[in-house]
DNA sequence: ACCCCTGTTCGGCG
DNA sequence: CCGCCGAACAGGGG
């Protein structure tokens, strides 16, 4: 599910929480989710304190809690975050359960691509790098995209866009979207596109990262019905603007999905 | 049974 | 050394 605006979806979902102490800590030590992080310490520390806020950079959320605790959560391709009654007892696949007295905090996962990190101290995690500008932001502009385009000159430019370090946030089906409808071929080089062409996905990158954050739900039924991510999943799909079939490959190790007319 | 999958990382290779 | 690409991870759903 989780690109950009679906994961602020998600981080929201734990915000009734916010104020509130954990009382109790389930979870599923050696399940991958976990690998790289102490879940004893996690669960020691995490327990008997209260949830302050959070935030989400890309498809990453931290939730800061009382006394220097923190917790990183990336979605992978199944994650989840939702709220469940008190003493929810956790399911198969409910990783990370944080009781609280009148709620609990459930993580789940089906296919754990997804990771929870923790972290214990006064100032965020080394692993909350600052230094990739959400796309929405100002620090997202042309000078950094041109660099970052450069940097990548050989690669399709799907494979590019998919590339956090320099478009945070971004997943296969918002990719999809930004292409078409800056009118470019999925797998043409970067160092192919023409400088109209670039200046059209710059723009079209910002507008579909804003008018996501400003509209999607849980789900992708909010945006607009002529976009192409309602077409892009069915076998039957079709361009939205032209109504023919849409074609389809793997590229950057992603399907992709774009119309032969709008993107040539 | 078989094939597909909104993500990331790692090893191989050019 | 750089950077691209396919495979692997793990499970559910069509």
């Amino acid at each position: 599910m989780p690109e950009l605006a679906e994961v602020e979806w998600h981080r929201k979902q734990w915000n009734p929480g916010i104020g509130a102490r954990v009382q109790v800590v389930f979870l599923h030590a050696r399940k991958r989710v976990f690998r790289g992080t102490n879940t004893r310490d996690l669960a020691r520390r995490i327990t008997g304190q209260k949830l302050l806020d959070s935030q989400a950079r890309g498809k990453r959320m931290l939730f800061r809690f009382t006394n220097s605790n923190w917790l990183g959560i990336h979605l992978g391709m199944t994650g989840s975050l939702r709220i469940e009654g008190p003493e929810y007892a956790p399911a198969k696949h409910d990783h990370l359960v944080l009781g609280q007295s009148s709620r609990s905090l459930v993580f789940r996962d089906a296919r754990q691509f997804g990771r929870v990190q923790f972290h214990h101290g006064s100032s965020p995690p080394s692993w909350w790098r600052a230094d990739v500008p959400e796309i929405v932001e100002r620090d997202f502009n042309r000078p950094f995209f041109e660099r970052f385009l450069s940097r990548h000159g050989k690669a399709p430019i799907k494979a590019v866009l998919l590339m956090q370090d320099g478009f945070s946030g971004i997943g296969n089906w918002m990719a999809d979207e930004i292409l078409w409808r800056s009118h470019i071929l999925p797998a043409k080089r970067v160092a192919k596109l023409t400088s109209a062409e670039r200046h059209s996905l710059f723009l079209e990158t910002k507008f579909v990262a804003r008018h996501s954050l400003s509209t999607l739900g849980h789900d992708d039924s909010d945006l607009p019905k002529s976009w192409l991510i309602h077409e892009r999943w069915s076998k039957e799909g079709v361009c939205p603007k032209h109504c023919i079939p849409l074609r389809r490959a793997t590229i950057g190790g992603r399907t992709t999905a774009w119309c032969p007319i709008c993107q040539r």
